[in-house]
DNA sequence: TAGATTGTTAATCGATTAACAATC
DNA sequence: TAGATTGTTAATCGATTAACAATC
């Protein structure tokens, strides 16, 4: 227990750990949703791809979830999961950049409910100073310090251009923003309280243009070339 | 040299260098347009905040960019790079669900860029069907097939609900596509000889949340919270 | 030549998986 | 009890880093 308390604080997790702790509270709410009550190591690591040794590792770093013997009570572990991820209560958010990009995320629903509301969104363009987003302004990058100190703001997502990205950032730190979600494809120099994500969209496309293109080269090589209609669930 | 034909075609490269060729073509595309012509694996490697051996280890999979005591060719180096990821010719791609994040991708120039035409774009609503975006008409999804036949469509970026994303990566594969980018929040089943990959935007923020609650955590144990002017850049 | 660079292998490091005692 | 489950440690596996010969 004492061990699991410093893995908290100083937060010598993994990040592989990390990223799949989402994982395991989104597929836990789902089970919630539809009445499950308990829930073994196995079922779950097996609805999500991985091994429940994994799962059971992961989980350890954190410690206390059930006792030997006794399976998961869903309720509980989506509780301290939303904890351990920091979402246990609203993580106000704001959007800078009010492009296609910005509007789109400002649009998804799974931000808010997932615990992080779009308390402001931020542009330079004039021409936008008239939208609104689901009940949220878009306001003039100069008001950026004043909303969001007033709005205790804790989350940045970027998506301005590169070009301006890294005064964007600037001014959100000073405005006491910690965590940033960078959309923008520019690395940014932060200090060392603040936490940023990059997150790339082509990154992504060109990993699944690899694999693409080495699965026809394997089967072409293999001479079994499927027909288009071959294999479809 | 033998080795690295072999891992080229059955693709055993780990998945954690395949993320990173991506950064590598990215950076040297930008050095190519101002005008860099050689560049050393510890300049490259320095910029991407990574090892240079790891990056000389990475291009080892692929062999043969270079020779001991030359530095790389930019020029070289983006052309094997896109050959590797298959970009080297453009690669057509479809968007399945013209929501808000469907239209953002379709009007974000750097798919086009970086070697991902958009060719199509669903949607059932038909409200959208009269829609434009970059030159492209939202299509009724009951084309779908006949025209990413016609269009050789080998990537489709899913943009639907989870509810109905399973039936139209079906119909996708029925057509003659091999590769997914997933956005949906859900699993999906595939042939064998279709790649499949998920972009979570959940997952990245709630990890950026992790590591925020973890820094505010770890400073005020340690009794030094910075104001919100300290440290910044 | 001397200093710097790549390609390549070996050493290190960290993450995943297996194993099993304790428990229900 | 017998079978199943968790927490926890050890074994395995894979990725990163270091080292260095060959080369410019």
């Amino acid at each position: 227990m004492a061990s699991s308390e410093r893995n908290l604080q100083t937060c010598e997790v993994p990040d592989a750990t990390v990223q799949r702790l989402p994982l395991y509270l989104e597929k836990l709410k789902l089970l919630q949703a539809i009445g499950v009550e308990d829930v073994s190591s196995r079922q779950l690591a097996e609805s999500l791809d991985i091994k429940a040794s994994q799962l059971r590792h992961d989980f350890h770093y954190f410690g206390g979830f059930s006792r030997p013997g006794r399976p998961y009570r869903v309720e509980k572990l989506v509780t301290a999961l939303e904890q351990i991820i920091g979402v246990d209560r609203p993580v106000p958010t704001a959007i800078v950049g009010a492009g296609h990009l910005g509007q789109a995320l400002a649009n998804y629903p799974g931000l808010q409910l997932q615990g992080f509301p779009i308390r402001a969104i931020f542009d330079v363009n004039p021409k936008l100073l008239g939208l609104e987003i689901r009940g949220q302004p878009v306001r003039d990058l100069d008001d950026l310090e004043p909303v969001c100190r007033r709005e205790g703001i804790k989350i940045g997502v970027i998506t301005v251009p590169a070009s301006s990205a890294q005064e964007v950032v600037n001014r959100l730190v000073a405005a006491g923003v910690t965590g940033l979600l960078n959309f923008a494809p520019t690395e940014l120099k932060v200090p060392g309280h603040v936490s940023v994500r990059h997150e790339r969209l082509t990154v992504g496309i060109m990993a699944l243009s690899f694999k693409v293109k080495c699965g026809a080269l394997a089967r072409s090589a293999a001479g079994n070339e499927p027909g288009p209609l071959a294999g479809s669930a």
